[in-house]
RNA sequence: GCCGAAAUGGCGGAACUGGUAGACGCGCCGGACUCAAAAUCCGGUGAGCCUUAAACUCGUAAGGGUUCGAGUCCCUUUUUCGGCACCA
């Protein structure tokens, strides 16, 4: 009887689901004293495509690591779910007039089937699906939390409104306002990310993966919802501390938060249109080089533009505010090699110096980010250098580097102790050296030929001359904070989350207009707020979602004032269900809460999640938030969800290339898995190589571990009779066979444990040990045993049909992980090598743990060694115990 | 441009804190079984020294360094991949 792959994993498939072998129990089912493990794989979005190789690369090995913690007596959960609303589904239903939610239960089937093909050990009954109601109903339980909620910037979390102190002396209007004002979820007016052909806004994050699928984005104004996630910038950012993440993936999500330190400082305007007492505000991570700003430079869009321009520059400035306005995001950016700008007319004073400084403006400067403007030292910023030149502007070289300190200035130590900088071009010569390369470096730099952005010491910059760059910031700061001109501050790249897409296929908004600027929220009792039914799903042609045709729908009267209002028509963005899933595994038939927080206690946080890069900065970074922000209203326990992150490399085609229908190198598991079985499948997915590597497919080596598993097969079953093969004894397992089956316990409990996912190598060692088995004359059937649960986590489906052939009950899944003994898995004998000069000359088998001086002999005895220090003078031996012992001679 | 990761046989990849480079698999070569083939089993397989064995030399992208000893540590360069990119 032969291996047949495909009768065994139907066969076994069927068992797990009959006797819903790996169902977590209950909360209150479980021993809560034995340890838990959450093992988490990052939840597909059900394409009409199906799986490829690339997914099930991650989930055997979370799937591996989820059997192994079970057979340790761990209790595991270790679910799976759809991230089902999104756009490719709703286009289909554009397209072919199919209902998003008859194509998402189609594609959901196809995924689930799929995946159990593969004989991944879910818990089925805790499987959620983003775009059910009974699960996008806490979705929208939680924005209705953001929505009313503040972020309290004193005790550094977020509270309830209830809490919110208001100020007095205000009348409704101004109270709504302010209320407005202070949400966590609110509506803002302004440019937006805006993409014709998906006929949707789109997040930051979003922009570039959809620009690279061949859409365009623009900026456009618009009034949509976001999230305050910058109130959360530095705990997001901080917390990355603790989490065991990958250094590169935890390096992206700080990029992405961009914290900078520097300073706000208020720069005085002189303009005809103004009178005085009005300041351009700017942040600068430079405030020690204010001496250099030679100009200022305002984004186009900035507000004090139209007032501080003078009528004389009144048409080149509009020109070029239009013009501007007409460039893309992605234009403005490609366009950077040449500089624009206009003259607005005004000017500024520069505290530091009280020079009489220009303004003006140019697109450049990004209104979105600081105050929208900036002091340009065009000495000491490339940027600033670059647009100095066209515009022709003075440069002033005021900081130096480090090499040219004794040239620049010297310090001299006054009679009284304190230090005198005398500094000044002529400084060189007064010492008798001329220092070209210094002064040609101040040439260069007035010239816009070189700019030095480094760190440095102070120079032409009054009472900083000659300070470190650290030093003069200290200095210039607590300047200007005691002349009221300004601050130490902090900035961030990240940006509030744009959290509504015009869409149809999304949780819908629970909030209702009264008018354009009063909106309310719906109670939590009236969740879930559900799709209404339709069968048109065109984009409503004028930026609004679909949902905006729906008047029915859309036009009610409110229960609670009787006034007539307007359902929000936005939807939430697909990033919203996959904020908050993983705690739904936890609790998911709750119908009174999100997720108990008792059990999130146990739970959480996830011990392991896998998945790609690409969510680095969207997904992971909201998940966090919305954890944080469960957390400070103490709707959860753990503060971050995912303790230890891990990043599965790509599965490239066999060409090498990526995997893509256009090239035709695309693998589908169903074919795999037909010709091969689930068991091969997964066995090569882990022996390709380390999971965080990218690598090729082989057609060639699947067919190897293909050959892997008959051969195990052979090696217990006859094929001729289909009993267990006569040599398999009842009697204690020969020794070598036993000390090799302890090393090969060893290496894979440490493999699976220490989580680095390193399973080829755990695969080559049972390898290594069948290897050994065939040799063998007699096999005992514990060993055998033994090996078949050693194999379970990896081939689990034939190693439960070989463990009920070698007369063995239940499931292998529960069954204890065999144990090690230490001075069993020592080898016997140890090779030690034996070089001269660090070059090998012989080798020799020796007993374990001998003494120095014991290999030192053995070495002096070897023929080979002793004809390479024949006549030569030893001058040392170093000898490493159990290794090797290296003769040094002369 | 900046940041990060990597580069090892014909291929995928091993090598724990510096200590036998190339585990294991694929491919290839040889043998056994067979009328023959497939499958299977056994053996070999970094390069060079005309063949073989021993011995020797070279060899982990390139060059240099530290060390008794470097794939591993340090410096320089090249290439590949990933991320960021007017963030002041």
């Amino acid at each position: 009887m032969k291996y047949n792959h495909t009768e065994i994993e139907k066969k076994w498939q069927e068992f797990w689901v009959v006797n819903k072998t790996f169902r977590t129990p209950d909360f209150n089912e479980i021993d809560k004293e034995k340890p838990k493990f959450y093992v988490l794989d990052m939840f597909p979005y059900p394409s009409g495509d199906g799986l490829h190789v690339g997914h099930p690369e991650g989930y055997t090995a979370t799937d591996i690591v989820a059997r192994f913690k079970r057979m340790n007596n761990y209790n595991v959960l270790h679910p799976m779910g759809w991230d089902a609303f999104g756009l490719p589904t709703e286009q289909f239903a554009l397209k072919t007039g199919i209902h998003p939610k008859i194509r998402t239960a189609e594609c959901v089937a196809r995924f689930r089937g799929q995946l159990q093909s593969i004989g991944l050990s879910y818990d089925w009954d805790r499987e959620v699906n983003t775009s059910d109601e009974k699960f996008f109903r806490w979705t929208q339980w939680i924005f209705l939390k953001l929505y009313n909620s503040f972020y309290d910037d004193e005790a550094g979390k977020a509270k309830p409104l209830s809490e919110l102190k208001i100020p007095e002396g205000l009348d409704e209007a101004g109270k709504r306002e302010f209320i407005d004002s202070q949400r966590l979820a609110y509506l803002s007016d302004g440019p937006v990310n805006w993409s014709p052909e998906l006929g949707t806004v789109l997040a930051n994050d979003e922009v570039a993966e959809q620009i690279e699928k061949g859409n365009t984005v623009v900026r456009r104004n618009m009034k949509q919802w976001k999230l305050r996630i910058t109130k959360y910038a530095d705990r997001l950012l901080h917390g990355l501390d603790e989490l065991d993440w990958p250094a590169n993936l935890k390096e992206m999500q700080r990029n992405w938060i961009g914290r900078s330190e520097g300073a706000m400082i208020k720069f005085k305007i002189e303009s005809e249109n103004l009178g005085d007492g009005r300041y351009i505000e700017v942040f600068t991570t430079r405030p020690d080089t204010i001496f250099g700003a030679t100009y200022m430079v305002l984004a186009p869009e900035h507000p004090l533009v139209s007032e501080i321009t003078t009528s004389e520059n009144l048409n080149t400035v509009d020109e070029y505010i239009l013009a501007a306005a007409k460039k893309s995001d992605l234009e403005r950016q490609e366009l950077s090699k040449e500089k624009t700008g206009a003259f607005t007319g005004a000017f500024a004073i520069n505290p530091a110096n009280n020079k009489r400084i220009p303004v003006l403006i140019s697109d450049y400067v990004l209104v979105s980010y600081g105050t929208g403007a900036i002091m340009s030292v065009p000495g000491h910023d490339e940027r600033d250098m670059e647009f100095a030149k066209k515009f022709n502007l003075e440069i002033v070289p005021v900081c130096i580097p480090a090499d040219f300190k004794d040239t620049a200035f010297k310090i001299i130590k006054a009679e009284d102790g304190s230090e005198i900088i005398m500094s000044g071009p002529g400084l060189g010569y007064i010492e008798g050296k001329s220092d070209n390369v210094f002064h040609k470096f101040l040439e260069q730099t007035k010239k816009g030929e070189t700019c030095f952005t480094g760190e440095g010491y102070a120079i032409n910059s009054g009472f900083l001359n000659g300070l470190t760059t650290a030093d003069a910031k200290k200095k210039i700061i607590s300047w200007v904070e005691e002349n009221k001109l300004g601050k130490k501050s902090v900035n961030y790249k990240l940006r509030d989350w744009l959290f509504s897409r015009q869409r149809y296929w999304g949780e819908p908004f629970p909030i209702i207009h009264f008018n354009d600027n009063d909106a309310a929220a719906l109670n939590e009792s009236e969740l879930p707020l559900v799709l209404p039914e339709t069968d048109s799903y065109k984009p409503s042609g004028t930026g609004e979602s679909p949902l905006a045709n729906l008047k029915d729908w859309v036009n009610i009267t409110d229960e609670k004032t009787g006034r007539k209002v307007k359902r929000e028509t936005n939807t939430m963005p697909q990033l919203a269900g996959s904020s908050w899933y993983f705690l739904r595994f936890i609790d998911p038939l709750n119908s009174e809460t999100f997720c108990d927080k008792e059990k999130e206690k146990y739970w959480m946080p996830v011990d392991l999640y896998i998945g790609g890069t690409e969510h680095a900065v969207g997904h992971l970074l909201y998940a966090r938030f919305w954890q944080k922000f469960l957390f400070d209203l103490g709707y959860a326990y753990y503060e971050e969800p995912f303790r230890k992150l891990f990043n599965q490399g790509m599965v490239l085609g066999e060409d090498g290339q990526k995997m893509s229908k256009s090239k035709g190198n695309v693998i589908n598991p169903d074919d795999v898995i037909a010709q091969y079985g689930a068991d091969s499948l997964r066995l090569f997915e882990m022996f390709m190589g380390p999971l965080e590597a990218t690598k090729p497919w082989s057609t060639a080596g699947i067919e190897g571990m293909n050959r892997f598993l008959k051969r195990i097969w052979r090696l217990i079953i006859d094929e001729e009779t289909g009993n267990l093969k006569p040599n398999i004894t009842d009697e204690e397992p020969e020794i070598r066979l036993n000390k090799l089956l302890h090393f090969t316990i060893k290496k894979i409990t440490h493999d699976i444990s220490d989580l680095d996912m390193k399973f080829n190598t755990s695969i080559a060692q049972m390898m290594i040990f069948v290897n050994e088995l065939y040799k063998a004359e007699k096999i005992s059937r514990k060993i055998l045993n033994q090996f078949v649960l050693l194999l379970s986590p990896f081939a689990p489906h034939i190693a439960e049909e070989l463990w009920r052939r070698l007369g063995n009950q239940y499931s292998v899944s529960y069954e204890q992980w065999p144990r090690y003994e230490e001075e069993l898995a020592k080898a016997d004998m140890v090779t030690v090598v034996f070089s001269v000069n660090g070059k090998l000359r012989g080798k020799k088998e020796l007993q374990p743990d001998l003494s120095d001086k014991e290999l030192e002999q053995e070495a002096l005895d070897d023929q080979n060694v002793i004809k390479h220090i024949m006549g030569k003078e030893v001058v040392k031996i170093i000898v490493v115990k159990n290794k090797m012992v290296n003769i040094v001679v002369r």
